[in-house]
DNA sequence: ATTTTGATGAACAGTAGTGTTCACTGAAGA
DNA sequence: TCTTCAGTGAACACTACTGTTCATCAAAAT
Protein backbone atom coordinates (compact mmCIF):
# COMPACT_ATOMS: atom_id res chain seq x y z
CA UNK A 1 0.00 0.00 0.00
CA UNK A 2 3.29 2.29 -0.02
CA UNK A 3 3.64 4.92 -2.74
CA UNK A 4 6.00 5.01 -5.13
CA UNK A 5 7.61 7.44 -7.20
CA UNK A 6 6.01 8.29 -10.21
CA UNK A 7 8.35 10.30 -12.49
CA UNK A 8 6.41 10.41 -15.74
CA UNK A 9 8.81 10.88 -18.79
CA UNK A 10 7.06 8.84 -21.69
CA UNK A 11 3.37 9.36 -20.08
CA UNK A 12 3.83 13.01 -19.87
CA UNK A 13 4.56 13.41 -23.28
CA UNK A 14 2.13 11.77 -24.53
CA UNK A 15 -0.52 14.02 -22.45
CA UNK A 16 1.43 16.82 -23.56
CA UNK A 17 -0.23 15.58 -27.16
CA UNK A 18 -3.47 15.16 -26.37
CA UNK A 19 -3.73 18.46 -25.07
CA UNK A 20 -2.36 20.13 -28.24
CA UNK A 21 -4.68 18.24 -30.25
CA UNK A 22 -7.47 19.16 -28.43
CA UNK A 23 -6.34 22.61 -28.23
CA UNK A 24 -5.53 22.55 -32.29
CA UNK A 25 -9.23 21.32 -32.55
CA UNK A 26 -10.44 24.32 -30.70
CA UNK A 27 -8.64 26.42 -32.66
CA UNK A 28 -9.78 25.11 -35.68
CA UNK A 29 -13.24 25.43 -34.62
CA UNK A 30 -12.79 29.22 -33.02
CA UNK A 31 -11.49 30.44 -36.56
CA UNK A 32 -14.63 28.24 -38.40
CA UNK A 33 -17.59 29.09 -36.25
CA UNK A 34 -16.22 31.62 -33.87
CA UNK A 35 -15.99 30.92 -29.93
CA UNK A 36 -19.28 31.09 -29.46
CA UNK A 37 -20.28 28.96 -31.39
CA UNK A 38 -17.48 26.44 -30.74
CA UNK A 39 -18.99 23.53 -28.19
CA UNK A 40 -16.70 21.57 -26.07
CA UNK A 41 -18.67 18.52 -27.92
CA UNK A 42 -17.44 19.40 -31.21
CA UNK A 43 -14.05 20.29 -29.62
CA UNK A 44 -13.74 16.53 -28.76
CA UNK A 45 -15.09 15.30 -31.47
CA UNK A 46 -12.62 16.62 -33.97
CA UNK A 47 -9.67 15.93 -31.55
CA UNK A 48 -10.73 12.23 -31.78
CA UNK A 49 -11.00 12.18 -27.78
CA UNK A 50 -13.92 11.68 -25.53
CA UNK A 51 -15.69 14.97 -23.70
CA UNK A 52 -14.72 14.20 -20.66
CA UNK A 53 -11.11 14.32 -22.12
CA UNK A 54 -11.42 17.35 -22.64
CA UNK A 55 -12.76 18.68 -18.96
CA UNK A 56 -10.04 16.79 -17.37
CA UNK A 57 -7.82 18.98 -18.94
CA UNK A 58 -9.37 22.07 -18.73
CA UNK A 59 -11.36 22.86 -15.47
CA UNK A 60 -13.81 25.59 -17.87
CA UNK A 61 -14.46 27.68 -21.25
CA UNK A 62 -11.66 30.18 -19.67
CA UNK A 63 -8.52 27.90 -19.59
CA UNK A 64 -9.14 26.14 -22.93
CA UNK A 65 -9.47 30.14 -24.59
CA UNK A 66 -6.42 31.08 -22.86
CA UNK A 67 -3.94 28.31 -24.09
CA UNK A 68 -5.79 28.73 -27.50
CA UNK A 69 -4.90 32.15 -27.55
CA UNK A 70 -1.49 32.01 -26.30
CA UNK A 71 -1.04 29.11 -28.81
CA UNK A 72 -2.48 31.40 -31.50
CA UNK A 73 -0.49 34.12 -30.99
CA UNK A 74 2.44 32.05 -30.73
CA UNK A 75 2.02 30.71 -34.64
CA UNK A 76 0.41 34.54 -35.39
CA UNK A 77 2.67 37.39 -33.99
CA UNK A 78 1.20 40.85 -34.81
CA UNK A 79 4.45 43.09 -36.26
CA UNK A 80 6.87 44.89 -34.18
CA UNK A 81 5.76 48.01 -35.05
CA UNK A 82 8.11 50.06 -33.02
CA UNK A 83 10.74 48.58 -35.07
CA UNK A 84 9.94 50.03 -38.25
CA UNK A 85 12.98 52.74 -39.07
CA UNK A 86 11.60 56.61 -38.75
CA UNK A 87 11.15 58.66 -41.99
CA UNK A 88 8.76 61.47 -42.71
CA UNK A 89 5.34 60.78 -41.73
CA UNK A 90 3.80 59.73 -44.82
CA UNK A 91 6.24 57.11 -45.69
CA UNK A 92 6.73 55.90 -42.01
CA UNK A 93 2.67 55.84 -41.61
CA UNK A 94 2.47 53.80 -44.97
CA UNK A 95 5.30 51.38 -43.73
CA UNK A 96 3.57 50.93 -40.37
CA UNK A 97 0.00 50.40 -41.82
CA UNK A 98 1.65 47.78 -44.09
CA UNK A 99 3.26 45.95 -41.74
CA UNK A 100 -0.21 45.92 -39.93
CA UNK A 101 -2.18 45.26 -43.04
CA UNK A 102 -0.04 42.22 -43.93
CA UNK A 103 -0.83 40.82 -40.68
CA UNK A 104 -4.66 41.35 -40.96
CA UNK A 105 -4.03 39.45 -44.31
CA UNK A 106 -2.98 36.56 -43.30
CA UNK A 107 -4.70 36.11 -40.17
CA UNK A 108 -8.39 37.81 -41.46
CA UNK A 109 -10.35 34.68 -40.97
CA UNK A 110 -9.32 34.89 -36.97
CA UNK A 111 -9.75 38.70 -36.21
CA UNK A 112 -13.90 38.59 -38.13
CA UNK A 113 -15.15 35.93 -35.99
CA UNK A 114 -12.99 36.61 -32.67
CA UNK A 115 -14.16 40.51 -33.19
CA UNK A 116 -17.80 39.45 -34.01
CA UNK A 117 -18.04 37.30 -31.01
CA UNK A 118 -15.90 39.44 -28.46
CA UNK A 119 -19.40 40.77 -26.46
CA UNK A 120 -20.51 36.91 -26.05
CA UNK A 121 -17.65 35.68 -24.19
CA UNK A 122 -15.96 37.96 -21.74
CA UNK A 123 -12.32 35.95 -22.42
CA UNK A 124 -12.47 36.56 -25.73
CA UNK A 125 -13.41 40.64 -24.81
CA UNK A 126 -10.18 40.55 -22.54
CA UNK A 127 -7.91 39.05 -25.77
CA UNK A 128 -9.33 42.09 -27.41
CA UNK A 129 -8.58 44.28 -25.07
CA UNK A 130 -4.98 43.58 -25.03
CA UNK A 131 -4.75 43.75 -28.69
CA UNK A 132 -6.17 47.26 -28.72
CA UNK A 133 -3.76 48.60 -26.24
CA UNK A 134 -1.22 47.43 -28.84
CA UNK A 135 -2.47 49.59 -31.51
CA UNK A 136 -3.54 52.33 -28.93
CA UNK A 137 0.29 52.44 -28.77
CA UNK A 138 1.06 52.57 -32.42
CA UNK A 139 -1.46 54.99 -32.61
CA UNK A 140 0.77 57.27 -30.23
CA UNK A 141 3.75 56.43 -32.01
CA UNK A 142 2.13 57.46 -35.37
CA UNK A 143 0.79 60.42 -33.64
CA UNK A 144 4.10 61.68 -32.35
CA UNK A 145 5.50 61.56 -36.09
CA UNK A 146 2.61 63.78 -37.48
CA UNK A 147 2.51 66.90 -34.79
CA UNK A 148 3.07 67.21 -31.21
CA UNK A 149 -0.10 69.12 -30.20
CA UNK A 150 -3.13 66.84 -30.10
CA UNK A 151 -5.75 67.03 -32.84
CA UNK A 152 -8.65 65.34 -32.27
CA UNK A 153 -9.07 64.49 -36.04
CA UNK A 154 -5.64 63.44 -36.50
CA UNK A 155 -5.53 60.81 -33.53
CA UNK A 156 -9.45 59.64 -34.74
CA UNK A 157 -7.93 58.98 -38.35
CA UNK A 158 -5.05 57.06 -37.26
CA UNK A 159 -6.73 55.26 -34.82
CA UNK A 160 -8.89 54.28 -37.52
CA UNK A 161 -6.53 53.50 -39.84
CA UNK A 162 -5.11 50.60 -37.62
CA UNK A 163 -8.69 49.31 -37.30
CA UNK A 164 -8.74 45.50 -38.20
CA UNK A 165 -12.68 46.66 -40.07
CA UNK A 166 -10.60 49.39 -41.71
CA UNK A 167 -8.35 46.36 -43.29
CA UNK A 168 -11.58 44.97 -43.56
CA UNK A 169 -13.42 47.23 -45.49
CA UNK A 170 -10.87 47.91 -47.75
CA UNK A 171 -9.94 44.69 -48.34
CA UNK A 172 -13.59 44.02 -49.42
CA UNK A 173 -12.71 46.68 -51.68
CA UNK A 174 -10.23 44.44 -53.76
CA UNK A 175 -7.27 46.76 -52.61
CA UNK A 176 -3.94 45.28 -51.99
CA UNK A 177 -1.91 45.56 -48.76
CA UNK A 178 0.40 48.33 -50.62
CA UNK A 179 -2.79 50.53 -52.47
CA UNK A 180 -4.56 50.49 -48.94
CA UNK A 181 -1.62 51.42 -46.65
CA UNK A 182 -0.64 54.31 -49.02
CA UNK A 183 -4.87 55.09 -48.98
CA UNK A 184 -4.52 55.37 -45.64
CA UNK A 185 -1.33 57.03 -44.94
CA UNK A 186 -3.25 60.21 -47.55
CA UNK A 187 -5.71 59.70 -45.10
CA UNK A 188 -3.87 60.91 -42.16
CA UNK A 189 -1.82 63.31 -44.06
CA UNK A 190 -5.36 65.30 -45.00
CA UNK A 191 -6.51 64.76 -41.42
CA UNK A 192 -2.57 66.81 -40.06
CA UNK A 193 -3.69 69.40 -42.77
CA UNK B 1 -74.37 22.26 -38.61
CA UNK B 2 -74.78 25.54 -41.39
CA UNK B 3 -71.81 28.24 -41.43
CA UNK B 4 -72.72 31.49 -40.99
CA UNK B 5 -70.91 34.87 -42.09
CA UNK B 6 -68.55 35.77 -39.49
CA UNK B 7 -66.96 39.33 -40.58
CA UNK B 8 -64.61 40.39 -37.91
CA UNK B 9 -64.36 43.84 -36.70
CA UNK B 10 -63.53 44.39 -33.54
CA UNK B 11 -62.07 41.07 -33.12
CA UNK B 12 -59.50 41.41 -36.15
CA UNK B 13 -58.22 44.78 -34.05
CA UNK B 14 -57.44 42.91 -31.54
CA UNK B 15 -55.80 39.97 -33.24
CA UNK B 16 -54.10 42.84 -34.93
CA UNK B 17 -52.84 44.81 -31.47
CA UNK B 18 -51.66 41.27 -30.26
CA UNK B 19 -49.50 40.80 -33.29
CA UNK B 20 -47.80 43.95 -33.03
CA UNK B 21 -47.50 44.00 -29.38
CA UNK B 22 -45.24 40.79 -30.84
CA UNK B 23 -43.43 42.77 -33.20
CA UNK B 24 -42.81 45.00 -30.77
CA UNK B 25 -41.34 42.56 -28.36
CA UNK B 26 -38.95 41.08 -30.80
CA UNK B 27 -38.07 44.26 -32.31
CA UNK B 28 -36.60 45.01 -28.76
CA UNK B 29 -35.44 41.95 -28.07
CA UNK B 30 -33.42 41.90 -31.59
CA UNK B 31 -31.72 45.24 -30.65
CA UNK B 32 -30.54 44.02 -26.91
CA UNK B 33 -29.65 40.74 -27.48
CA UNK B 34 -29.17 40.60 -31.44
CA UNK B 35 -31.80 38.38 -34.15
CA UNK B 36 -29.52 35.24 -33.41
CA UNK B 37 -30.13 34.87 -29.51
CA UNK B 38 -33.31 36.05 -29.52
CA UNK B 39 -36.09 32.99 -28.82
CA UNK B 40 -39.70 32.75 -29.31
CA UNK B 41 -40.17 31.58 -26.15
CA UNK B 42 -38.29 35.13 -24.69
CA UNK B 43 -40.27 37.17 -27.32
CA UNK B 44 -43.53 35.91 -25.79
CA UNK B 45 -42.78 36.25 -22.59
CA UNK B 46 -41.97 39.85 -23.54
CA UNK B 47 -45.34 40.04 -25.30
CA UNK B 48 -47.68 38.67 -22.36
CA UNK B 49 -48.32 36.26 -24.75
CA UNK B 50 -48.59 32.35 -25.20
CA UNK B 51 -45.36 30.74 -27.06
CA UNK B 52 -48.37 28.89 -29.17
CA UNK B 53 -49.69 32.19 -29.54
CA UNK B 54 -46.57 33.36 -31.79
CA UNK B 55 -46.25 30.09 -34.22
CA UNK B 56 -50.36 31.39 -34.96
CA UNK B 57 -49.04 34.61 -36.05
CA UNK B 58 -45.82 33.88 -37.69
CA UNK B 59 -45.54 30.68 -39.30
CA UNK B 60 -41.57 30.66 -38.86
CA UNK B 61 -38.75 32.76 -38.46
CA UNK B 62 -38.54 34.45 -41.44
CA UNK B 63 -42.10 36.05 -41.35
CA UNK B 64 -41.50 36.97 -38.07
CA UNK B 65 -38.54 38.63 -38.85
CA UNK B 66 -40.01 40.19 -42.13
CA UNK B 67 -42.30 41.84 -40.12
CA UNK B 68 -39.79 43.35 -37.85
CA UNK B 69 -37.75 45.16 -40.12
CA UNK B 70 -41.05 46.52 -42.07
CA UNK B 71 -42.25 47.85 -38.83
CA UNK B 72 -38.68 49.02 -37.90
CA UNK B 73 -37.33 50.46 -41.17
CA UNK B 74 -40.91 52.72 -41.06
CA UNK B 75 -40.07 53.92 -37.58
CA UNK B 76 -35.88 54.81 -39.38
CA UNK B 77 -36.12 55.54 -42.36
CA UNK B 78 -32.97 55.94 -43.66
CA UNK B 79 -32.53 59.33 -45.32
CA UNK B 80 -32.97 60.00 -48.87
CA UNK B 81 -29.50 60.85 -50.31
CA UNK B 82 -30.75 61.38 -53.44
CA UNK B 83 -32.69 64.77 -52.20
CA UNK B 84 -29.07 66.17 -50.69
CA UNK B 85 -29.04 69.72 -52.92
CA UNK B 86 -25.98 69.54 -55.25
CA UNK B 87 -22.49 71.71 -54.34
CA UNK B 88 -18.93 71.44 -54.93
CA UNK B 89 -17.63 67.99 -54.60
CA UNK B 90 -16.35 68.43 -50.75
CA UNK B 91 -19.34 70.31 -48.96
CA UNK B 92 -21.72 67.91 -51.25
CA UNK B 93 -19.80 64.94 -49.38
CA UNK B 94 -19.84 66.35 -46.56
CA UNK B 95 -23.84 66.42 -46.54
CA UNK B 96 -24.32 63.57 -47.33
CA UNK B 97 -22.18 61.89 -45.34
CA UNK B 98 -23.53 64.12 -42.28
CA UNK B 99 -26.98 63.16 -43.48
CA UNK B 100 -26.21 59.44 -43.22
CA UNK B 101 -24.21 59.50 -39.69
CA UNK B 102 -26.54 61.06 -38.28
CA UNK B 103 -29.29 58.66 -39.19
CA UNK B 104 -26.41 55.95 -37.91
CA UNK B 105 -26.20 57.97 -34.55
CA UNK B 106 -30.00 57.49 -33.81
CA UNK B 107 -30.05 53.97 -34.88
CA UNK B 108 -26.49 52.89 -33.78
CA UNK B 109 -27.74 50.31 -31.24
CA UNK B 110 -29.89 48.30 -33.82
CA UNK B 111 -27.49 48.20 -36.83
CA UNK B 112 -24.24 46.83 -34.91
CA UNK B 113 -26.42 43.91 -33.18
CA UNK B 114 -27.83 43.23 -36.92
CA UNK B 115 -24.73 42.98 -38.73
CA UNK B 116 -22.94 41.21 -35.78
CA UNK B 117 -25.48 38.33 -36.66
CA UNK B 118 -25.94 38.97 -40.14
CA UNK B 119 -23.70 35.64 -40.72
CA UNK B 120 -25.92 33.20 -38.96
CA UNK B 121 -28.99 34.32 -40.21
CA UNK B 122 -30.51 34.66 -43.71
CA UNK B 123 -32.62 36.75 -43.43
CA UNK B 124 -30.92 39.06 -41.27
CA UNK B 125 -28.50 39.08 -44.38
CA UNK B 126 -30.94 39.92 -46.89
CA UNK B 127 -32.02 43.42 -44.85
CA UNK B 128 -28.05 44.03 -44.98
CA UNK B 129 -27.70 43.31 -48.75
CA UNK B 130 -30.62 45.78 -49.10
CA UNK B 131 -29.31 48.36 -47.17
CA UNK B 132 -25.38 47.88 -48.86
CA UNK B 133 -27.97 48.52 -52.48
CA UNK B 134 -28.73 51.63 -51.05
CA UNK B 135 -25.10 52.73 -49.91
CA UNK B 136 -23.96 51.73 -53.43
CA UNK B 137 -26.42 54.06 -54.83
CA UNK B 138 -25.18 56.77 -52.52
CA UNK B 139 -21.71 55.57 -53.28
CA UNK B 140 -22.49 56.00 -57.20
CA UNK B 141 -23.57 59.40 -56.81
CA UNK B 142 -20.52 60.71 -54.74
CA UNK B 143 -18.37 59.12 -57.13
CA UNK B 144 -19.88 60.83 -60.25
CA UNK B 145 -19.36 64.14 -57.93
CA UNK B 146 -15.74 63.75 -57.58
CA UNK B 147 -14.18 62.41 -60.73
CA UNK B 148 -16.10 61.31 -64.28
CA UNK B 149 -12.96 58.47 -64.47
CA UNK B 150 -12.50 55.61 -62.11
CA UNK B 151 -10.21 55.54 -59.13
CA UNK B 152 -10.23 52.26 -57.02
CA UNK B 153 -8.89 54.71 -54.50
CA UNK B 154 -11.36 57.19 -54.57
CA UNK B 155 -14.30 54.60 -54.89
CA UNK B 156 -12.80 52.33 -51.78
CA UNK B 157 -12.52 55.53 -49.82
CA UNK B 158 -15.81 56.75 -50.67
CA UNK B 159 -17.27 52.95 -50.07
CA UNK B 160 -15.74 53.34 -47.17
CA UNK B 161 -16.93 56.21 -45.63
CA UNK B 162 -20.26 55.45 -45.64
CA UNK B 163 -20.36 52.23 -43.28
CA UNK B 164 -21.37 51.88 -40.68
CA UNK B 165 -18.68 50.68 -39.13
CA UNK B 166 -16.73 53.70 -40.04
CA UNK B 167 -19.02 55.54 -38.18
CA UNK B 168 -18.90 53.17 -35.13
CA UNK B 169 -15.02 54.04 -35.23
CA UNK B 170 -15.18 57.35 -35.48
CA UNK B 171 -17.88 57.69 -32.75
CA UNK B 172 -15.77 55.61 -30.14
CA UNK B 173 -13.23 58.42 -30.56
CA UNK B 174 -15.69 60.76 -29.52
CA UNK B 175 -16.04 62.54 -33.07
CA UNK B 176 -19.61 64.39 -33.38
CA UNK B 177 -21.40 63.80 -36.42
CA UNK B 178 -20.40 67.33 -37.68
CA UNK B 179 -16.41 66.38 -37.48
CA UNK B 180 -16.63 63.18 -38.59
CA UNK B 181 -18.01 64.10 -41.75
CA UNK B 182 -15.76 67.28 -42.29
CA UNK B 183 -13.02 63.96 -41.43
CA UNK B 184 -14.10 61.67 -43.81
CA UNK B 185 -14.76 64.46 -46.70
CA UNK B 186 -11.16 65.33 -46.15
CA UNK B 187 -9.64 61.89 -46.83
CA UNK B 188 -12.10 61.59 -49.82
CA UNK B 189 -10.60 64.79 -51.06
CA UNK B 190 -7.16 63.12 -50.33
CA UNK B 191 -8.20 60.15 -52.60
CA UNK B 192 -9.33 61.92 -55.47
CA UNK B 193 -5.89 64.29 -55.84
C1' DA C 1 -79.15 32.77 -27.54
C1' DT C 2 -75.92 30.54 -30.06
C1' DT C 3 -71.88 30.06 -32.92
C1' DT C 4 -67.26 31.08 -33.94
C1' DT C 5 -62.59 31.52 -33.03
C1' DG C 6 -58.24 33.85 -30.93
C1' DA C 7 -55.74 32.87 -27.23
C1' DT C 8 -54.74 29.78 -23.33
C1' DG C 9 -52.44 26.23 -20.51
C1' DA C 10 -50.69 22.00 -20.33
C1' DA C 11 -48.55 18.27 -22.27
C1' DC C 12 -45.43 15.72 -25.41
C1' DA C 13 -41.46 14.38 -28.08
C1' DG C 14 -37.45 16.01 -29.90
C1' DT C 15 -32.63 18.35 -30.26
C1' DA C 16 -28.37 19.81 -28.43
C1' DG C 17 -25.87 21.11 -25.33
C1' DT C 18 -23.86 21.18 -20.06
C1' DG C 19 -21.14 19.13 -16.15
C1' DT C 20 -20.56 14.97 -13.34
C1' DT C 21 -19.89 10.09 -11.77
C1' DC C 22 -18.29 5.40 -12.36
C1' DA C 23 -15.96 1.15 -13.44
C1' DC C 24 -12.77 -0.13 -17.08
C1' DT C 25 -8.59 -0.76 -20.00
C1' DG C 26 -4.01 -0.67 -21.46
C1' DA C 27 0.30 0.92 -21.51
C1' DA C 28 4.03 3.56 -19.06
C1' DG C 29 6.86 3.37 -15.10
C1' DA C 30 9.05 1.57 -10.83
C1' DT D 1 5.90 -7.98 -11.94
C1' DC D 2 2.84 -5.01 -10.27
C1' DT D 3 1.20 -0.16 -9.70
C1' DT D 4 -0.38 4.01 -11.48
C1' DC D 5 -3.23 6.83 -14.16
C1' DA D 6 -4.67 9.11 -18.91
C1' DG D 7 -8.17 8.23 -21.55
C1' DT D 8 -12.57 5.47 -22.46
C1' DG D 9 -17.48 4.51 -22.79
C1' DA D 10 -21.63 4.72 -20.80
C1' DA D 11 -24.78 6.62 -17.86
C1' DC D 12 -27.17 10.37 -15.26
C1' DA D 13 -29.50 14.68 -14.23
C1' DC D 14 -29.87 19.07 -15.84
C1' DT D 15 -31.01 23.38 -18.86
C1' DA D 16 -33.12 25.58 -22.58
C1' DC D 17 -34.75 25.62 -26.48
C1' DT D 18 -38.00 23.81 -30.72
C1' DG D 19 -42.43 22.67 -32.90
C1' DT D 20 -46.78 20.31 -32.27
C1' DT D 21 -51.31 18.61 -30.37
C1' DC D 22 -55.54 19.13 -27.71
C1' DA D 23 -59.35 20.42 -24.89
C1' DT D 24 -60.91 24.61 -22.88
C1' DC D 25 -62.25 29.44 -22.06
C1' DA D 26 -64.17 33.83 -23.01
C1' DA D 27 -65.57 37.24 -25.72
C1' DA D 28 -67.02 38.89 -30.40
C1' DA D 29 -70.26 38.25 -34.00
C1' DT D 30 -74.61 36.79 -35.71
Amino acid sequence: MRKRKYTQRLRAEQQQETRERIVDAAMALHEELGPAETTISAIADRAGVQRLTVYRHFANDRELFGACSSKWFGLHTPPDLGAIPPADPEPYTKAVLAALYDYYRGTSGMWSVVIRDAEKMSAVKEVIAGFDAYLDAASKQLLAVWAPRRSAKLKATISHALRFSTWQSLSEQKLGTASMAELAAAWVRAAAE
